[in-house]
RNA sequence: CGCGGGGUAGAGCAGCCCGGUAGCUCGUCAGGCUCAUAACCUGAAGGUCGUAGGUUCAAAUCCUUCCCCCGCAA
């Protein structure tokens, strides 16, 4: 088939691997290369990168709102779009442009988790399961009618990380499925009560307050790993926690309990014991590492 | 030229401002204690102080080059 891919960040390059391997992908679009990372390089999106390197024509227009832009999309006569982790909305004429539609990747087990950060929302929740959805694209939010879902367990172990690359390639199976067998899949209208939304990640809710309950924290700490990270402040230096386990200690939130070969800070109930910790211009280290040089004192944790 | 921290023994850190014998916590090895131990005691090995230059009687420390790692911000 021939294919429109569009597409930005790292969970959307194994889709489009696949698709390349699989079809005639005739034009890729991504976001435009924007100022990123130290030194405020242009860099392009992975998407990008890897339609380059694939020889493949890229795009970045900055909105379809112009009917110049919809119309390049038409002239493109590709059998069908694939979406996945995009970041601009498609209005009406781009999404009945293709003749076999417009399917989408989203990163969750759809009605659950539509919008923007479903991956990590859902473990911070604390669902014992996440997934990835394939789906028509509509107007609304991704709000399209169900072709088919992948399911994956979330366990202690699980983080934010680990569950983007394993949804990323659980994608990339499902959307070559789909594509494989469009005419015989009835989508399946999402039931409308059960939707909920994952709110953007924000830096603010990265700070760590530890009136929160420890299994709170536990959660959003994994969720966060390895972006953007839970912190806390000691001494004016910011230490991100990379993991860190409930464990069965009280006193006053925000105290360190214990600092001698093991990091235990007390949360709204229980503690939390710190297990993975990255001080600020550091590599990531097992906290018992870094105990062995850098010493905090037990008491209240400054702001 | 966005702002900033760091590279010192196998690991984690201090020392650098104010040049003058390389330190700490742990690990490793040997011996001791012990019914025994990841516990305790004693001792030992282990370092071109990231790289290349410069200043100096003398550089981990001051100046400059380059390489590598990371935080913020995007």
């Amino acid at each position: 088939m021939k294919i429109v891919f569009m597409g930005t960040p790292d969970f959307a390059v194994p889709v489009l691997k696949r698709l390349i391997k699989e079809h005639e992908v005739v034009c890729v679009y991504t976001r435009a290369p924007k100022e990123a990372g130290r030194g405020k390089q242009i860099s392009k999106t992975p998407v990008h990168k890897v339609a380059e390197e694939c020889g493949i024509e890229v795009r970045t227009p900055k909105t379809f709102k112009d009917s110049a832009e919809q119309e390049k999309f038409k002239q493109l006569k590709a059998d069908v779009a694939v979406v996945a982790a995009y970041g601009l909305l498609l209005p009406q004429e781009v999404i009945t442009a293709c003749k076999l539609g417009c399917l989408n990747v989203h990163a969750s087990l759809l009605p659950r988790w539509r919008g923007a950060s479903p991956i990590q929302r859902a473990i911070e929740a604390g669902d014992t399961k996440s997934g990835v959805t394939i789906m028509q694209i509509v107007e609304a939010l991704d709000a399209g009618a169900m072709y088919k879902k992948g399911e994956v367990e979330i366990t202690k172990d699980t983080t934010g990380g680990i569950l983007h690359d394993k949804l990323a390639e659980i994608g990339a199976d499902l959307m070559s499925e789909v594509l494989a067998d469009l005419d015989n899949i009835e989508p399946e209208p999402q039931d409308e009560s059960l939707v909920t939304y994952a709110q953007k990640l924000s830096k603010e809710e990265c700070k760590i307050d530890f009136n929160m309950s420890a299994e709170v924290l536990e959660r959003k700490i994994r969720a966060f790993n390895p972006f953007p990270a839970m912190f806390f402040e000691y001494k004016g230096e910011r230490f991100k926690v990379l993991r860190a386990k409930v464990c069965d200690e009280h006193g006053v939130a925000g105290t360190i309990l214990q600092a001698d070969n093991k990091l235990v800070i007390a949360c709204a109930d229980k503690a939390l014991e710190v297990l993975e910790i990255q001080r600020q211009g550091k590599r990531p280290m097992f906290t018992e590492e870094l105990l062995r040089g850098f010493k905090f004192e037990t008491g209240t944790l400054p702001a």
